[in-house]
Parts: C-alpha cells; sequence; structure tokens
DNA sequence: TATTAAGCTTGATCCAAGTCAACCTGTAAC
DNA sequence: GTTACAGGTTGACTTGGATCAAGCTTAATA
C-alpha cells in the first residue's frame, strides 16, 4: 500500500477511467479520495469472494481475471481487465464481494473507498453521471458475453474474444496486431465456456487460415476482416 | 401513457423497487419524478435496440424478456423481469437502448426520467445507495448468467433457472411451487443457450424423476430439494 | 363445432466440442 | 547445463445436445 498525491491529475489512463470529462478542479477533489495504491504480484488476489466491500480499484497497470466458482470447485472467468477499467463493483449490491479477482501479470490498483466516492458523486454531477455509464457498460458487456456462450460457435467466440483484446489494447496505444495474452488457455476457455483443448485447436485453425500467427502467447493478427468474417457464419 | 399522483408511495412492490429504504419525505419527492406510466400488451416492445435512452422502467405489473439480436438474427435472451424489477439500465452507458424489451403478458410500467433520477439522488444519499446497489446487482446476476452458460450441463441449467423463478415468485407473495410460465420453451432455451427441444426434454425428465409436474406453462415443483441436488451432481 | 396455427413433446440421427492420452515447448530452479 | 514442470498442441475417440422429423395439445377464430 502506498499513498499518493495526484492519482488521478498525473494519470495517463485518466481518459480510459473513472476521472473521464472531469474539469481541473473536480480532477483535484477526486485525488483527494484515491490516496492510496496497491501493489498485486502475479498470481495474487486483489480481493476474494466473501471478502468485504469497502472499496473499488481502478487498475493503474497490468492485467486481472475475475472469477466466481461452485461449490464443486467449477470455476467461470467472468472478465479479464486491463488498464483503466474498474475492479470490484460487483461488491455493491451485498456489501462483500461476489467473485475472486486475480492479477496475471504484477499490477497496481488505486484504491477508490466507495462512501467516499458516493459523497463525492452527490457533489460532482459530471462524476456521477461517468460512474453510472461505466457500471451500465458492465452490464451491457455482460450481455455481450451471454450472446458469445449462449449462442456463438466455438470459433466465432474465439474470434470475438481476440477483437475485443485488439480493440482495447488499441485504446491504451499499443498495438492492435501484435500483443502478448497474460491468461492461459485454460482461461481463455472458462471465459468462452470452451475446454482449453478447443480453444488451442481454434487458435490452431485460425493460424492455418492465415487469419493470425500464434506462437504460445504471442498473438499476430494478419487479418482482421476474417476474424471478423468468421463472426458472422450462421450455424448449419 | 397515464399519469399518476402517488406513484410510489402506494405501490405495493416498493420495498422490492426503487423506493426501498426511503422515508416517507424522501418517498414523496421520488412520487414527484415518477409521474407517468406506460401499459404495454403482450408481445409489443418496451424500448427497442438501438432506441434513444432517456429513462428507466420499474415494472409495475406483468413480465417482461430483454434480448439481443446478432445481425444474421440470432438471439440471445439476456434476462426475464417481473414486477418491481428495472429495465432499461443498459442505455445508460451509450445514450441509446442496446437490448429489446419485450412483454411476455399484458404489462404496465412506472416510467423514470433518468437525468431526474440522477439530480434526485445527489440529493437523497439512501436513493442513491440503493440504485447502485440495484445495479451492482444486475451485474452480479450477469455473473450467474455466464457460469450458467459456460459451465453447466442443460439440465443443471434448467434447474438454476426454475429455482430462480420460485424464489422470485415467493418474494412477491406468489407460491414457490405452482406457477405458469410467461415465457416459451425456445425463450427459455435461448436464455439458458440451448434448444427449445433441449428444454423440452428435460423438463420431461424433471417429471418422470418427480422433481416437477409440467402441464405446458404450468410447472409444479414437487421436489424442490431434488432440483437443488441436480445443480451440484448429487444424488437424493 | 371445425379449422388453424403456435407451441410442445418425442424419436432417430448427427456432429461440434468434450475427454483421454501422448508428446512438445519454454522457462524456472538447481 | 540439466532437470522439472506448467502450459500448449495434436490425435483418437466419445458424447451431450443439436438437428430433423413427425405427431400432439391448446387456444384463438371462423
Amino acid at each position: 500500500m502506498t499513498s499518493v498525491k495526484r492519482a488521478c491529475g498525473n494519470c495517463n489512463l485518466r481518459e480510459l477511467c473513472l476521472p473521464y470529462g472531469l474539469s481541473n478542479d473536480e480532477l483535484e477533489r477526486l485525488d483527494e479520495l484515491v490516496t492510496s495504491r496497491r501493489k498485486i504480484k502475479q498470481g495474487e488476489f486483489l480481493y476474494r469472494a466473501g471478502s468485504g466491500f469497502e472499496a473499488i480499484y481502478a487498475i493503474r497497470s497490468g492485467f486481472f481475471k475475475t472469477d466466481v466458482l461452485l461449490e464443486d470447485g467449477r470455476e467461470q472467468v467472468t472478465g479479464f481487465q486491463m488498464g483503466g477499467e474498474l475492479l470490484g463493483l460487483d461488491g455493491i449490491s451485498t456489501e462483500f464481494h461476489t467473485c475472486n479477482s486475480v492479477a496475471l501479470e504484477a499490477s497496481e490498483v488505486c484504491v477508490i473507498p466507495f462512501s467516499r466516492l458516493e459523497t463525492l458523486s452527490r457533489e460532482i454531477q459530471t462524476l456521477q453521471h461517468h460512474f453510472h455509464k461505466v457500471m451500465s457498460r458492465e452490464i451491457v458487456r455482460d450481455h455481450g458475453v451471454m450472446m458469445l456462450l449462449g449462442t456463438m460457435r466455438a470459433e466465432e467466440r474465439l474470434a470475438a474474444f481476440l477483437l475485443n483484446l485488439s480493440q482495447r489494447f488499441t485504446a491504451r496505444g499499443y498495438s492492435h496486431a501484435d500483443f502478448y495474452l497474460r491468461m492461459t488457455r485454460e482461461e481463455i476457455g472458462s471465459y468462452l465456456g470452451l475446454k482449453l483443448e478447443t480453444v488451442s485447436r481454434a487458435f490452431s485453425r485460425f493460424q492455418e487460415a492465415g487469419h493470425i500467427a500464434v506462437q504460445q502467447k504471442h498473438i499476430r493478427i494478419l487479418n482482421i476482416a476474417g476474424l471478423k468474417a468468421l463472426m458472422s457464419h450462421q450455424r448449419v
């Protein structure tokens, strides 16, 4: 846990994150609230299902997964999160977290005490509205995942997944076509409702088709249109 | 579109709905905002994907489904909603709706103009916090659906679905064990990522096992423990 | 009362993805 | 540099749920 002076004002992710749209004055007031950061090593939990909720977290650097577990041990990865995205929104409803959040690489998050965020967002309309948009965006994203899981075939799911990652890397100034996956095939599979072998085979088929080049976690997208076309292939 | 005086103060769903936890004074202020209702006939849209967002809706009576469609026509039902639940939260993020909302029986909703709700929730902390809880609850629910779609088998999905309906009917004062489905087998299947034939067969198997009695849309739950056991691969 | 159509059930068959198993690759530890 | 191991790939085979098809039920309408 480290403490910081200008958490948001100096952050290059601010346009993707909670401070979006705030004036300088408002940014300063948000900075008063975001005064501590947490570093999380690869494999460590940011929070666990069942643990008390008192803050949400903005990812300053790194990469996370969130998952839920059934009593019998089955895991469902519910999302992968990267810089500028918020973690912990699930905890608001019940006052405790309902999923696990695990760092997939060494990461750092800004701690945003939730009741103070509510207080501030009663005073700053822009902040309030943007926070509502972020929560709503999460609901819309979830609907997209349901569509993926409920109606798409294995290759469509994986193509959608790669295109989504690509788009989010682009938004953060990274290459849209050349990146390293932070998650294993098993984690991708869990997110997409597939087994790791199916994910691996789909990668291989994409490579054979010339859509991508895969070498373990290194992905290069060679034909983005090809991937997009895969997603509109109707079930036979 | 009808206009009303005491929308929330007189509503018997208020403890399940947005007004939860408000004082009488606060309830009156919310009533100033919730001044119109809309009746929707069976099969009609409350809103469509792409249409502008300016209000959320509280279900006063009736039953809805929400769905998203792919360009090729494939449908994913993202949820079924009943009295006291909020519709339209998906529209906040993009200023237009991203899914369709269709009445599955003659229904009535209260119209809650969203920007006025934001204004009021800057003034009433309880309202603000409860609204955040409702949005968060939707996110948590979505995670549950992902678990369903991603890791559960057909019978587990249907058992989870029935138990969820049962629990929500109970909360509204209806029988937990005897109810009529408002949706078709096809809509259940879309929600659960299954084909209608699979849903029908699973119902038949539940009936053979003595867990339920089905006659078309009429469901009686005979052995709730049996259904619960199905979800954890246990025997009863 | 007969007709129609939408929705539901059930049987037969098929196939996409799961399972099982063997082997490969990269990397961390010694 | 060797070893060990987690993660990834690929092949052979199995299976749960999809698909195709036929018939049944219920409710609306003529």
